[in-house]
DNA sequence: CTTGACTGGTAATGGTCATTACCGTACATG
DNA sequence: CATGTACGGTAATGACCATTACCAGTCAAG
């Protein structure tokens, strides 16, 4: 029915990863069963257990995949040059739009769900996306400071503040399916509003502090 | 082994929903079983058949319970005559300390995870909890800009700056499981420095615009 | 004491699933 | 053409689980 041959293995093991991520993001991993995994990908059980050793496995290989493809931080290069306003803009629609892919919604359920079964997975997945992400944002929040951009303050909390105002109930009702993934100019309202808040939130005071 | 009998069904009840929460806030729906139920509240599976009906029944009354004791709203009374940042000082200890308590991340974990299998339960925790809380916080904002303490702008979307604010990376860790729920402390640091970049970000401008 | 509503304990039923085992086939190289 | 390797299909094995059934004790009212 399928292709009858393909590469030694590389496509044919993307093909199982792509499967299996869906089943696992759609069902959680309990729920999710070698079967239906096979049911999207063709081929034979035996393909999963001789390339991923069993069920953990196949997730564990998932979740490191998807951390650090899809949340991956930006690169320096994107933002070079840019004033704080632009870089926040830049980096707050980067961001939001990867939160909300549905990729990284999987993940994000799935972390969310099996933080008791997989803790080891978890870590990596919050300190590869999440965490590297806060913390790219607090180094360059931290050269605005030393420009004299914005008032004194702890980098890494500020960053963590606007990283909370981009994943904020929007992102709540996406995660939870109460509602699609917003369009690029919900997206674009959205950071705008939130780079307005911060930007004046956290900016050198007009007035001189008494 | 317990107590032989108890009153005609109120407080047995009580005691199997204790239960029941605390084996489907750690292990997710799919993964308990209502032994494990039955091992950590006593009593036999003829009690939750007979009181629920069935798992969903169980898990439905679960949700429905944690969903509007735990999130409720801040009452009005709390706040009232207090200036703009003591409201939001007040409202984001409370909001934050409600996230970070152990039956609020674990509705939280699950609604997160059984979104697909249970869409109309997770609507209902949202609009209860969540969504309320950001629509009270709204009108808060709404009645300071009549006020003239802030300046205009869209109240609902500044809610949600703030309360995502507040449901930063921290939150996000103590979800994953990945460190403990913060300290009084380190509540009353991290609202603080969010109350300061929100109340500045939100501030009537010290210059006129342009 | 008798009866009945309720409860605990334990087993039966029927289903699902991870994992492994078998069988036959296609392909590639010799 | 011969043969080994990897594959698809399907079934076997052993475990777990939701739900129901069955049995026996306990309490309270008559």
């Amino acid at each position: 029915m399928a292709a009858t041959r393909m590469e030694p293995n590389e496509s044919r093991r993307q093909a199982l990863l792509r499967a299996a991520a869906e089943v696992f993001f759609e069902q959680g991993y309990v729920a999710t069963s070698i079967d239906a995994i096979i049911e999207r990908a063709g081929g034979s059980k035996r393909n999963i257990y001789s390339e991923f050793g069993n069920k953990e496995g196949l997730f564990a290989a998932i979740v490191r995949e998807n951390s650090d493809s899809a949340l991956s931080t930006l690169d320096a290069g994107d933002v070079e040059g840019l004033d704080l306003r632009a870089t926040l803009t830049v980096f707050g629609r980067h961001l939001m739009e990867v939160y909300m892919s549905p990729p990284v919604v999987g993940i994000y359920r799935i972390a969310v769900t099996e933080a008791n079964r997989f803790p080891e997975l978890v870590k990596a997945f919050y300190e590869q996306g999440p965490g590297r992400t806060t913390s790219r944002l607090a180094e360059v929040l931290e050269l605005a400071r030393a420009r004299g951009d914005i008032r004194a303050g702890n980098s890494e909390r500020l960053a963590e503040h606007f990283v909370g105002m981009i994943r904020d109930n929007l992102h709540l009702q996406v995660v939870l399916g109460l509602r699609p993934a917003p369009s690029q100019e919900e997206v674009h309202e959205a950071v705008g509003s939130a780079v307005e808040v911060f930007l004046n939130g956290v900016a050198t005071p007009l007035t001189p502090p008494d």
